[in-house]
DNA sequence: CACAATACTTACCAAAAGGTAGGTACTAAC
DNA sequence: GTTAGTACCTACCTTTTGGTAAGTATTGTG
């Protein structure tokens, strides 16, 4: 029994105990899109390493634009993936961070990248 | 040295002998975005437990029309991650598999997809 | 020969992703 | 007060992705 005005992500939540991404409605669907997204990934493999600044970001991931690269970054924090904290003190510092989800999936990412990057040669000359 | 007429692609892979991501112009980039891409994921993830043909994976994979299936079969087909087979007797029957490097790739993603079933509700109700 | 099934392809359109350029807000240093 | 640095946001535009619907090619069945 569902009552109209009852919340559409509650009624998700506890239809999927256990995601499902082959489930089309699946909540699960848009975290893996966000995790697997173009940008999504670079940033989480590099704040695995350590807490990164935005402009440390930036730089060591090649042709993102600031545009992208932000909302990335806000897409991450809004899942719960990343924390973003402000420096109170001085000039705007902002430090982006891995959770404890964050940290699971990053490892995950990381290892698919390490792979990708040693088996590459197995895959472009042909 | 570089001859106007080579193969930009033999360029390339002279250049990267280990693949970096974190560079915009390493021919891994392209890969990853196979890899990860929204359909990418899913097929690569159901191969994975053994071949399937075409219509098994569409019907398998929700919301997933046929145009955007069989572009993406297309693309990891070319990538060498997966082999298409075409029945040679009776009617039209396409099968699609894992190669070698591919079942590498299909078990990480695999690896992650599992990992974000078991973990989806330590993040959507936030 | 008509019809169904499978695996596509094509044309058309809408939505999302992404780039560029410029602007904003805050602070510190000069 | 002016300038520089950081971390954005906004408007504008192009490209890519994706959906729908229709059509094609091949073969088997009746």
């Amino acid at each position: 029994m569902v009552k109209p005005g009852e919340d559409l992500r509650r009624n998700l939540h506890d239809q999927f105990e256990r995601g499902d991404v082959y489930a089309p409605e699946c909540p699960s669907r848009p975290l893996l899109d966000h995790l697997t997204s173009r940008w999504g990934v670079l940033v989480l493999v590099l704040l695995l390493d350590r807490p990164h600044r935005f402009g440390e970001l930036a730089s060591l991931i090649g042709g993102v634009s600031d545009k992208m690269l932000s909302q990335t970054l806000k897409t991450l924090v809004g899942d719960g993936f990343v924390t973003r904290e402000v420096g109170t003190d001085g000039p705007v510092r902002v430090t982006y961070a891995l959770t404890d989800v964050g940290q699971g999936a990053a490892e995950r990412l990381a290892d698919l990248v390490e792979w990708l990057e040693s088996n590459m040669n197995a895959l472009v000359p042909a």
